[in-house]
DNA sequence: TGCAATACAAACCAATCGGTCGTAAATTTG
DNA sequence: CAAATTTACGACCGATTGGTTTGTATTGCA
């Protein structure tokens, strides 16, 4: 019917998702968006409302490509512990590859982006939600499989691990030092062994 | 001599700081600094020779206010591990008290503003390792003192404890759940107790 | 008290901002 | 292939951007 509009929609988003996860919803302008997708002002305009609605999709994009990303990797594994460590491995690759240029969306536009535009702040709890889940499931269903010790709280270790793979990210990022988010990860990575095996 | 241009000069900076803490470097307009001052443009200029020139004392000034107020609760305590619960406490009141509006000045900046002013970057790499620093001094005194293990390693264990801190505040933000924030720091400071103690 | 230095506000600047719209080009459909 | 519809273009809009200049109070100091 009409894919090109489609396919031009999904052009603009991943041109644009990279831009705002680098630069932020004001550090970006739409000439920026014109010349990295090599639209026009009205070329861009016809598949979008506003910049608003832009930045709005653009970070949910941002955000799939990560999760998507990381989800491969965990469904590889069967064992939870081993779905853990997969994870490490990903946050590890992280910098050096990042699916999105910028690093971690989250982390990215909870800088300064919450306050600039209060849409995006909804958008924002909403994916690290959606990261503390995919924790909670593995831990779970780990510790039903007996694979993880039963005393371990799902939710609250959940949150450690997340806490802690943003704060290795942030970090790194604010020192420019990969080695420094290779350090932290192992030292999750052992923490996590001592804690949740049986 | 000339107290009054210093008074003026420092007066902005506080005004700044807050709003480039909160809103980020082009989120925050000159009109903006104008209007938070209740100078007009002519009477900002007069005391920067541009907006880079006001940012970057603004983060400075931000990050000042941040760890002034923790030297200050620091000093207050003599033993390492007090001293280290005196961080947990000041952190647990982070966000319901901030330093600065907007929080952590070192994430904020770290999310976008890395890129869209190169020369932040620096001086944001420069306040990180300012704060890894008092804590490795920490960590080594506890050592020397007898009040801390002597196997821990202090860089490697304060960049523990220091992206630990940094990942809460993300998270707990992301999310704005302050009792993230309580949850994540008390589960850190458990584990402080169990790694250095002796 | 008188002079010079300072600090101020307002007008002004070119450039850029996000956004609109009529028209031309391209694509899909019959 | 031709008609109809969709998509892209780019000039244009008013507003605002960071930054400058200028004339005038106001200030501190001798």
């Amino acid at each position: 019917m009409e894919p090109k509009a489609e396919r031009t929609r999904r052009y603009i988003i991943e041109k644009a998702s990279s831009l705002f996860n680098r630069k932020g919803y004001h550090g970006t302008s739409m000439s920026d968006i014109m010349q990295a997708t090599g639209l026009a002002k009205g070329g861009v305009y016809g598949h979008f409302k506003s910049k608003e609605e832009i930045v709005a999709e653009a970070f949910e994009y941002a955000f799939y490509r990560v999760s998507d990303a990381l989800v491969i990797r965990i469904k590889t594994k069967t064992v939870a512990i081993d779905k853990l460590e997969a994870i490490m491995e990903f946050y590890d690759n992280f910098l050096i590859a990042p699916p999105v240029e910028g690093g971690c969306p989250i982390l990215s536009y909870s800088g300064h982006s919450l306050e600039e535009v209060p849409m995006i702040a909804k958008l924002v709890a909403r994916a690290t939600r959606t990261m503390l889940d995919s924790l909670v499931r593995i831990l779970e269903k780990g510790q039903k499989y007996g694979q993880i010790r039963a005393e371990i709280d799902p939710e609250t270790y959940a949150e450690i691990i997340y806490s802690r793979i943003e704060g290795a990210l942030a970090l790194a990022k604010a020192t420019d030092d990969t080695q420094r988010l290779h350090r932290l990860l192992e030292a999750l990575r052992m923490d996590m062994r001592r804690d949740l095996l049986m």
